[in-house]
DNA sequence: TGTTACTCGGGTAATTGGGGCG
DNA sequence: GGTGTCCCAATTACCCGAGTAA
């Protein structure tokens, strides 16, 4: 098949990387903004790519200079 | 490649480095002073290194000397 | 096989966002 | 123009015990 494997990432990694609780991003797939995979065990898992990407969109830059 | 891992502040944290209320950190962020990574959830999230280089350039030493 | 760290669940406090007002 | 404050709705954080991951 297809792709290789795309490298997923836990929980608490997605939560370090939006300076939130793990619990957070369990809801954040729950209510279905961002996709999961379950592992045989019930626990989440979710795609690098995916994340980095909803990152990105969720990235606003500084636009006004600072006045000194 | 965007950096990938770089710390984030909440709202919370910037106002008290900045000693102001969190509403006003939000403000600033709005009208594009400083920028921010958003939560699916809506909530922002600050840049450490961005916050405390703003710190840093809106800081202004003593230029006279103190006379006894 | 056993150890350690993490992630399930739920439930309840604490922050945050947004609008409007002095 | 910029800031602090009050309102309310929504989002997020910390508590627990039990199960999974590596």
């Amino acid at each position: 098949m297809t792709a290789a494997t795309e490298r997923l990432l836990t929980p608490g990694e997605v939560a370090n990387l939006f300076r939130v609780d793990p619990k957070t991003v369990t809801r954040w797939a729950t209510a279905g903004r961002i996709g999961s995979i379950r592992t045989p065990g019930g626990h989440r898992r979710f795609r690098e790519t995916e994340v980095k990407a909803l990152l990105s969109e969720l990235t606003t830059e500084a636009t006004e200079p600072v006045r000194h």
